[in-house]
DNA sequence: GCTAGTGGTTCCAGTCACTGGAAGGTCAAG
DNA sequence: CTTGACCTTCCAGTGACTGGAACCACTAGC
């Protein structure tokens, strides 16, 4: 399997492929002309890689995962941690954005909206009432 | 003001400050001594831009929600309608943080989280069931 | 065998938003 | 007058890619 073929299996695109054998992450056999030549299991770990990447997993945590996953021995509880962190990471961002939001929503619910410039709660928020 | 007073006020670390200045977000007035010398407004300016970043907005998007309170010649509808837009935004982002965060939920849920090697966390990123 | 086209290779540079560290100037306290 | 905190600039590195140049390999059609 070309590096093309497992692009299009995984839905990385090369470079990030290439990039992952770069910092050991999967490191594929090479064929006599020099490509790589990925194995079915090259892939189940890339693939594995994407999801966790796209979950938010860092590529530390994606190799901690990884350790996890192929260590036979390994308690589930070092997942779960793992993934209840990420869960109070996403509240916490979640909240934030609540909170932005709801300023955004202010201003824009004191703003007039028309031609002129003049939008008091513009003026206050340069002034520190946030 | 200087620069560690202000980095203790927003939070944001000097050397970011420093960045800031860098890229021309808030450039503060300068001491005869060459310290930077930071104003209220700069201080509110960097405290907004903290927040917005802290939510996942690039700098380039904190500039143009600077703008919203910064440009005198702006007409309100402008501003109206750049809040509007980023709230939708906002919006959007919330929502996806929400599925990211109720697929974590129901892996970690269904992880036992004892010493045994089962984990549903590890096996739905191996499958793919996404 | 020649050529075109696709897909592979390496390497170097750039991106974004910082972050760390060296080398040195400034200031208030003891 | 020294100590130590705080400030300055500049240069380099980070994470996780991404773009591009320059070149090699394979396949299909003529």
């Amino acid at each position: 399997m070309n590096i093309g073929d497992v692009a299009r299996s995984t839905g990385l695109p090369a470079k990030t492929i290439r990039y992952y054998e770069d910092i050991d992450l999967v490191t594929p056999a090479r064929a006599s002309n020099g490509y790589r030549e990925y194995v079915e299991q090259d892939v189940h770990r890339l693939s594995f890689i994407q999801r966790a990447r796209s979950l938010g997993f860092s590529i530390d945590e994606c190799r901690l995962l990884l350790s996890l996953y192929n260590d036979k021995q390994r308690a589930s509880s070092d997942v779960k941690s793992l993934a209840l962190a990420k869960i109070d990471e996403i509240d916490r961002k979640i909240e934030e954005l609540g909170s932005l939001r709801s300023t955004l929503k202010t201003l824009a619910d004191h703003c007039h909206g028309n031609s002129r410039p003049d939008c008091p709660i513009l003026e206050e928020m340069a002034k520190g009432v946030s």
